[in-house]
DNA sequence: TAGATTGTTAATCGATTAACAATC
DNA sequence: TAGATTGTTAATCGATTAACAATC
């Protein structure tokens, strides 16, 4: 397996898809494939996914193709599915709820311990079993509970500062829903952007356009 | 201008984070800014930002720069912003309403129109003021009123059989928050897949390889 | 005119695809 | 062994960056 560290964007971003679709397989009963099958359930071309498969390790058996299971398993600790990342999302407004309540975090690899609204019109709420806290416990809770991620659905302007302050209390990994950008702000985090409204954009380019 | 057809992916999914940044700069007053000015704020390459623009048409003046409020005027006609398409929203459980309220479909070209959900424990059911009505509904709607965009928020894996069906009604633009790629499965459509999952998926690798 | 900055061509870089030897 | 399919190298393709002439 070449080292983590050097496996591009494009590759990593695929593994998802692979692993939801082996899923898929297995669920079927399917227990083996070829880089030719997979490719054209996908979409893609076998030859790509040989690429991506072998940034990771020889997975494959020649002549025969790959086991499910095991490429399930492989993909699954490559994605670190089975570590399980204590996680708080910050802002309880629609689109926090709406995703605190519809995503299986045990099975993607986190697991979510808090909520947290600087607005006290939420404080208390139940959200999928969690009251949401107001930001006055929020360094107690981290000193005690130690969050290593957040999910970000702030609608204010204050991400900056939100994301300063998460970082002293040792969260460095942000899944970040709101408006403003916070790649490369701090040196040393990880940051993953989720601009609906961009991607409502491009859709609306491409309809209008295509 | 460049044939909208032939402009690659990658430049068109810049776009709205152009229009973003330059909507924040008029926000502060800025009337002009150098592609060397705009490149270090949005962290790119002056070049990549002349090279975007250009497929587009000539939009700034040879020593002085872009006028802020005519790139954001030229940016606004390119993704079809002021034109209002009507839409749907296919599926009202916690992800669904999330989107319903929390984005200004009005400003991203859009008109929210209406929302319809397969279980009848939601029908008439108020989401930002619409009625959750029940799939029976769906056709005579399509039919008085015509929406040609809609919202995939289903749960279940009925998302193939959802699509042709709206396909047959008229809409051909789709954005696909389900689990389910529908990228060309039925040729002539437009679709914009955001697969949350996926997405957390590549944050646990990230955070757990880097 | 001199300085600045665009628009555009050329060079580089990286990602995808094709080809094929290795091998099950 | 013969057939199939991987793992991997080489070729192609596309996207990004650099360079610079055009021009405001």
């Amino acid at each position: 397996m070449k080292d983590a560290k050097t496996i591009s964007r494009a590759v990593i971003n695929r593994i998802p898809k692979y692993y939801r679709f082996l899923c898929g397989l297995q669920r079927n009963g399917t227990q083996k494939i070829s880089s030719g099958e997979l490719a054209s359930l996908m979409g893609v071309t076998a030859s790509q996914i040989r690429q991506d498969f072998n940034c990771f390790g020889g997975f494959g058996q020649q002549g025969y193709g790959y086991n499910v299971e095991s490429l399930i398993n492989e993909m699954s600790d490559i994605l670190g599915l089975g570590v399980s990342v204590p996680m708080i999302l910050i802002g309880a407004g629609n689109l926090g709820r709406g995703i605190a309540n519809s995503l299986d975090f045990g099975k993607l690899g986190f697991e979510l311990t808090a909520i947290f609204d600087s607005d006290r019109m939420f404080t208390g709420l139940k959200v999928r079993g969690l009251p949401v806290r107001c930001f006055d416990e929020l360094e107690e809770f981290c000193a005690v509970n130690r969050p290593r991620a957040a999910i970000l659905c702030e609608q204010s302007g204050e991400v900056r500062e939100t994301v300063l302050k998460l970082t002293e209390l040792g969260i460095h990994t942000f899944w970040n829903f709101t408006q403003y950008d916070i790649d490369d702000v701090f040196p040393g985090i990880t940051v993953e952007n989720v601009c609906l409204s961009d991607s409502l954009m491009t859709l609306s380019f491409r309809m209008k356009n295509g």
